[in-house]
DNA sequence: GCTTGAACCTGTAGTCACTATAGCTTTTTT
DNA sequence: AAAAAAGCTATAGTGACTACAGGTTCAAGC
């Protein structure tokens, strides 16, 4: 009839380590779940679920306190997605400059292969990068 | 005649603060400079580069050994487009998880507008997510 | 030439989000 | 009943900074 179950049962079930969600607890992410006799934890679904929640949110980028943000606004319906566009926008930034490096990194590529003699410079070209790109 | 310039000037040209230039120095990733007369570091054009790279990289998501091992090899002549060529594949990984997120968080948003009566559902799709697609 | 005040110095402690360790107790399995 | 696995608390360590305290040096204005 128990549903219960125990922090590494848990931990398996959420995908993160056991230390974690005593983190997450002690912080006050998680609230503090019932304890069997002996003391130790005892979890239910409820628990599963905000700890699912939690660790999507991390593997998407969210901090700590904006998961703290959105569970707070879960609560009285706000509207939670304005953190998400702020989100995605910084993804987006991220994205872009990357493709621009990767599209620097090829053409320093090339420039080896066709066997310009000595280095290719890969700190100026990186460094320079900034400068011709820049928006940060 | 002098190009040298304080770590303040440095920091600018940078966009990183001085803190994080002494920090750089502490863990050997940057070159001690040389000092004034009172004690105070001067910089010069090299120093810049190598700290814009530096900069540049980790604002892309490269940790400091990564950082290092690159400069560290970029200095060896002759293996540079061996290094482009493994850094190329990292940032090559790293757009293609990032377009992930973003297409993911697009859903999410998307899906907040659909609930127009302004309730917004992020907490569910972020705790569903795992469930339903489970690709982590 | 002197006096401000901004910028610099060193060293230490704090931050975030964990992760690891030590030394114990409880629970489960054999 | 004994052994192994999993749990407990408390503390310290990680990476990549950031902030502070308490002092020194430098450039600019008078």
């Amino acid at each position: 009839m128990s549903t219960l179950f125990s922090i590494g049962t848990l931990s398996k079930a959420a995908g993160c380590k056991v230390e974690t969600i005593r983190y997450y607890e002690k912080i006050g992410l998680m609230p503090e779940p019932a304890r069997s006799e002996g003391g130790q934890r005892r979890y239910h679904r409820k628990h599963r679920e905000r700890l699912r929640f939690i660790r999507h949110s991390r593997e998407l980028g969210f901090t700590l306190d904006d998961i703290r943000e959105l569970l707070a606004m879960s609560e009285q319906h706000g509207h939670a997605d304005s953190i998400a566009r702020r989100h995605r926008a910084a993804v987006q930034n991220r994205i872009r400059s990357l493709t621009a490096l990767r599209d620097e990194l090829d053409r320093m590529i090339e420039e080896c292969e066709q066997g310009h003699e000595g280095e290719c410079r890969v700190i100026e070209v990186l460094s320079d990068h900034q400068e011709c790109s820049g928006d940060h």
